[in-house]
DNA sequence: TTAATTTTTGACTGATTAGTATAGTATTGA
DNA sequence: TCAATACTATACTAATCAGTCAAAAATTAA
């Protein structure tokens, strides 16, 4: 293994394209546009990631592993993992401007390229599907411990707590605005608690 | 007024462009797919619309106008709207998997324009508030009636089901199916009936 | 020191982009 | 008949697009 070696750190650039891919999306990001941000050279890009759409794909998947690590993170400080949940939904509804607008890197790709390209929906997918996963496994969790008011199915609760995610990434772009998330998101789990 | 007359109606020619920017958006759209898709020339697009942004706009406010009345329609064609609204929603559980991945036309502009342009922002946002008065206008009048379960307020309720509308247009692109659809959207109203 | 290997660099490609320009045709009301 | 208007057709622009290429630079193993 010899050759002349790497001056950027892959993941780091990765993170860098996640950042202008999240605002702006797919088609409204060029090369010329990455490799500014990424301030790595035009050959290296290519080089290292391939295309524009593998540099996407990368960026999905490094987003979604460390996302969903950092969402759990939070859903785990509390013994109780309903209060977890529920403290994730309301945190995000005092969100500053720009990151009510960018709503969900996942849900945003799913939204644009679901008629454009299958790879890159299904990998937006199954990341989402991850998240719904989590909160199946902590629905599961306070069911067992006799926290939950419901008796719904685990796997219907966790498709309906997905959907509220799904649905705030969109209402706050219309609402960027504390007290009208925090009320949708409060009627939404009350079904919870 | 003098002048040839417009051979195409313009009407009939904006909906084929909101045909292709529903399935594409608006950055994968090139003018030279609008051009096809409406049968017009190029000098006549621009001739009679200025730009690729302003047909765009042209075509948020025409389908708002539509949809908005066909929506309307659907939930007026029963005595109690709660069961209108229901059934609104409940029907579109079934779409064909091409509707499921296009999803709602002002969510996806919303979710790629936000960051891009203010005026095209802004105009997805009004007419996701206009369904949001049409909900909010159907939950007051069955409040009135003594139609409704919950005695949460009408405005946050509509805001509620604008949230289950956005969601729900993201989930059915990771779930088109109707069963999957169907259990969120009957979890997600029993708070109302 | 040298050969092998890998990354960096920036110029380059051909295709496509949104939008313009021009000239000709069709249709109207006055 | 004529001025006004609107559509067609096509050629054109300048900018931007994603992606390629060959040569230089940096490193390691022999």
């Amino acid at each position: 293994m010899a050759g002349r070696p790497k001056i950027f750190n892959e993941e780091e650039v990765i993170n860098k394209a996640i950042n202008i891919f999240w605002s702006n999306g797919y088609e409204a990001t060029s090369t010329e546009n990455l490799l500014s941000e990424m301030e790595i050279n035009r050959g290296s890009l290519y080089h290292c990631f391939g295309s524009k759409k593998e540099l996407f794909a990368k960026s999905l998947d490094l987003f979604g592993i460390n996302s969903i690590k950092m969402i759990e993170q939070k859903i785990k400080t509390y013994d109780n993992p309903i209060i977890g949940i529920k403290n994730f939904f309301i945190e995000l509804s005092s969100a500053d401007y720009d990151t009510h607008n960018k709503g969900c890197f996942m849900g945003n790709s799913l939204s644009e390229l679901s008629n454009l390209d299958d790879e890159l929906k299904s990998k937006a997918t199954k990341n989402l599907v991850v998240l719904e996963n989590v909160f199946f496994k902590y629905i599961s969790k306070a069911k067992e411990d006799g926290q939950l008011l419901t008796n719904e199915d685990s796997r219907i609760l966790a498709r309906y707590l997905l959907n509220l995610w799904n649905g705030i990434n969109i209402t706050r772009r219309m609402y960027p605005n504390k007290e009208v998330l925090e009320s949708i998101i409060k009627l939404q789990l009350s079904i919870l608690y």
